[in-house]
DNA sequence: CCATAACGAGAGCACTGCTCTTGCATCTGC
DNA sequence: GCAGATGCAAGAGCAGTGCTCTCGTTATGG
């Protein structure tokens, strides 16, 4: 209620020392903890991570309340990390197709060299774990980046027509299209949704081992194929 | 009982009787373990399974060796569950695309109604576990549906007819597309894999609650719309 | 300068999967 | 018909878990 608190602008020196390590050990925290998830998954060891660290587990519930806020603390770095390699590809790229080729391949590379991060965000929920609300926003970046590029080919005029949707979820969509750009079609917005979730379908299949025994070599191709297939649905053409 | 004399090979009555109950047992268990599920996930709990049986833990191990082997035997239960599941809807269905339809609501009906053995089986693995070899051919089920009803409609003639495949990828399903079919492109081996993935994104990505604050009330709606997407890409025309 | 707040260590609770031993009931070969 | 083999459940025990609480220590800031 009272305004006594410390802010962190005034005091300098050795008074924000201490914040900075423990800035320090919160950061080192996560990063001990992300090399457990690749052996662990989702049910990592708080007392192996405090091992590791030299530390014993109760000290660590100085740094994160739970295990459970841990967790979220990755969860949202993994969001942001997956949407961060996915906006920083397709800017790389003018043409829309080809920004959605890049964010694609973003994507899916960044969860091959991450898989275990990928499962704890697009994976099945972590049985008691609730996520926060601070998980939404950084969830929806790669989505929102889907739509950014097909909203920008639409008001381009390089957005192949599509046929108007019919049912009860297109008129559910309508605000949200709405909310985004005055006169876009729901059409739009439903593509980017189906291609967001058909494209982590892809790549959940491929890292959870589901296409085992039928494609082994070319699995980016095979990627490629289906985000061509999608960009296709979703109204975005080839060059000639 | 007259147990004359008993061949020992194949005895009978009292001798079974001890199997019968054993069988029972084993089942018990199982449908515990999946009351279980329901609340804890894939980490259940050996001891309170146990517990809800009037049992202790130990007593457990007789029937199964450890947990992840209560867990392969919930997952093969699980894969032929939802199998049986779309095999049936389609069935009652004639045209290809009438059954494309059923066994996809289908998959989608017995998800949610089993939410927690989906997450098992098209979720991220379990972090120690290692499916067994008995678990492959129950899994592919659903994905050998989709490829027979497309395959149907080829050699019905009704499959409109698509661009062949380029790339790799295509080469290595080309002795799948032959174990099939003599004959079969591999433009429908492809269609069916891709299906299948992004099938099981679609619902991974409702049940997982992805598509939260988009689409709350017509899901089935939205569904049913990449279903009818999905099948449009595969070669499957509406009726006119 | 000294009260306060942050901190790490350690013990402890209730829980987990799993192993091993023990005693008992049941089945079975002679 | 009985003695021995076998199936089974219980219990103790091990090593591990998340989490709480208490206890000295140490750095911070009024």
């Amino acid at each position: 209620m009272s305004a006594n608190e410390t802010p962190p602008t005034r005091t300098k020196g050795a008074a924000n020392l201490r914040a900075r390590v423990r800035a320090e050990m919160t950061e080192e925290i996560k990063t001990v903890a992300r090399q457990h998830l690749a052996t662990d998954g989702a049910n990592l060891s708080l007392r192996a991570v405090a091992r590791d660290l030299g530390m014993v587990s109760s000290a660590v519930y100085r740094y994160y309340a739970s295990r459970d806020d841990l967790l979220t603390a990755l969860i949202i770095d993994a969001y942001n990390a997956i949407g961060e390699a996915a906006e920083r590809a397709a800017a790389e790229k003018a043409a829309p197709l080809d920004k959605w080729l890049a964010a694609g391949h973003a994507a899916r590379d960044w969860a091959l060299a991450n898989p275990h991060e990928w499962a704890l965000i697009y994976g099945s929920p972590v049985p008691g774990y609730q996520a926060p609300q601070d998980t939404v926003i950084p969830a929806t970046r790669v989505l929102l980046l889907l739509g950014a590029i097909l909203t920008e080919a639409y008001t381009a005029g390089v957005l192949a027509p599509r046929e108007p949707l019919a049912g009860l979820f297109a008129e559910e969509l309508e605000p949200i299209a709405a909310s985004v750009l005055p006169d876009l079609p729901v059409r739009v917005v439903a593509d980017a949704i189906t291609a967001f979730i058909q494209m982590g379908g892809a790549i959940s299949a491929e890292l959870f081992g589901q296409l085992n025994k039928s494609i082994e070599e070319d699995r980016r191709g095979f990627f490629e194929y289906q985000l061509r297939t999608l960009a296709r649905t979703a109204g975005l053409e080839e060059k000639p």
